[in-house]
DNA sequence: AACTCCGCCAACCGCATACAA
DNA sequence: TTTGTATGCGGTTGGCGGAGT
């Protein structure tokens, strides 16, 4: 059963946001709240599908999104939940507070993945090159008599006890809860390790000893990926307004007081955005005011 | 300066699933 | 139970901008 895309019953916008779009949305989500998102676009006077404007809310406007380069906390975990749980980034960015899936996914491809395949190691099974060279090597010569234990998908290599070990150790690399650890351990001894046992986790805040990374300091030296740093936070940051100024607020007279810092800070109307950005906030000018209106 | 190449990332597309009628 | 719609997810793509020539 085909479905059409959601641009094709009518004549709707595609491709990059302006900044208007981009306050009719936050205005609209602020003052509502998410709703039923095939109505949003109408409701905010958007030509755009439900669909992107979703999209458009969860990977930019969405006021607790942390911005700037990913720690090496960030990089370590990431690389542990991917050998857990595969492509679900989704998944993956349940734990990484702040942090979207495309987000992740997109640093996956571009930097993660090179990163490892550098460091010798195959980023889709986790393991050394060398060792899964060998192993095919193997495969090639025993063929059907393999006794491999076939490992469910999104599951970590665990074939061995060398393996478990050497998983632990990395685990602990990255601080996860011992509990966490131990448990995690004797699910996959009893074999009940399933999808859902990290959404336990998650669901259950067990994760109490990772980093909160909510405050995260953009300052941070990330000597080797500066220069993709600087374009991603002029790219996000230069276009549109700074939310995080204010916080996740859906109370109308939240959404007020943004604009009226706003206009405060560019005595201009809350209309035009594309001036509201790090660039200018970097200014030791502005930065009194911004410290300012953080008290708002 | 002009051009090409290439990496990054925002956004799209299609599929799967959930849910309501 | 069937059908249509909404939402969520992961793979893919296209445009932008920096680097190199």
């Amino acid at each position: 059963m085909g479905r059409n895309s959601c641009n094709v019953k009518q004549k709707l916008r595609k491709g990059l946001w302006s900044p208007e779009e981009d306050e009719k949305l936050y205005n609209y989500i602020t003052r509502f709240g998410v709703g039923c998102w095939s109505s949003v676009p109408k409701l905010a006077g958007l030509q755009r599908c439900g669909k992107s404007c979703r999209l458009r809310w969860i990977n930019y406007l969405r006021p607790d999104l942390k911005r700037g380069m990913f720690s090496q906390q960030e990089e370590d975990l990431i690389i542990t939940l991917h050998e857990a749980l595969g492509n679900r980034w989704a998944q993956i960015a349940t734990q990484l507070p702040g942090r979207t899936d495309n987000e992740i996914k997109n640093f996956w491809n571009s930097s993660l993945k090179k990163k490892l395949i550098k460091q010798g190691i195959d980023p889709n099974s986790h393991k050394p090159i060398i060792q899964m060279q060998v192993k095919s090597e193997k495969d090639i010569c025993l063929h059907s008599s393999s006794v491999d234990i076939v490992q469910p998908k999104g599951l970590p290599c665990l074939s061995t006890s060398i393996r478990m070990e050497e998983q632990a150790y990395h685990w602990n690399q990255v601080h996860y809860d011992p509990l966490f650890l131990s448990e995690f351990q004797e699910s996959v001894d009893h074999n009940e390790y399933n999808s859902n046992f990290l959404s336990h986790y998650q669901h259950n805040q067990i994760f109490n000893t990772m980093p909160n990374l909510t405050n995260f300091d953009c300052q941070t030296d990330y000597s080797d990926t500066c220069t993709s740093a600087s374009r991603m936070n002029e790219n996000k940051l230069e276009s549109v307004f700074h939310f995080q100024l204010c916080g996740i607020e859906t109370e109308e007279r939240k959404a007020n007081l943004w604009q009226e810092g706003h206009q405060q800070l560019h005595g201009q109307s809350s209309g035009d955005f594309s001036n509201f950005g790090l660039t200018s906030m970097s200014q030791e000018s502005n930065a009194a005011n911004l410290d300012a209106f953080q008290q708002i």
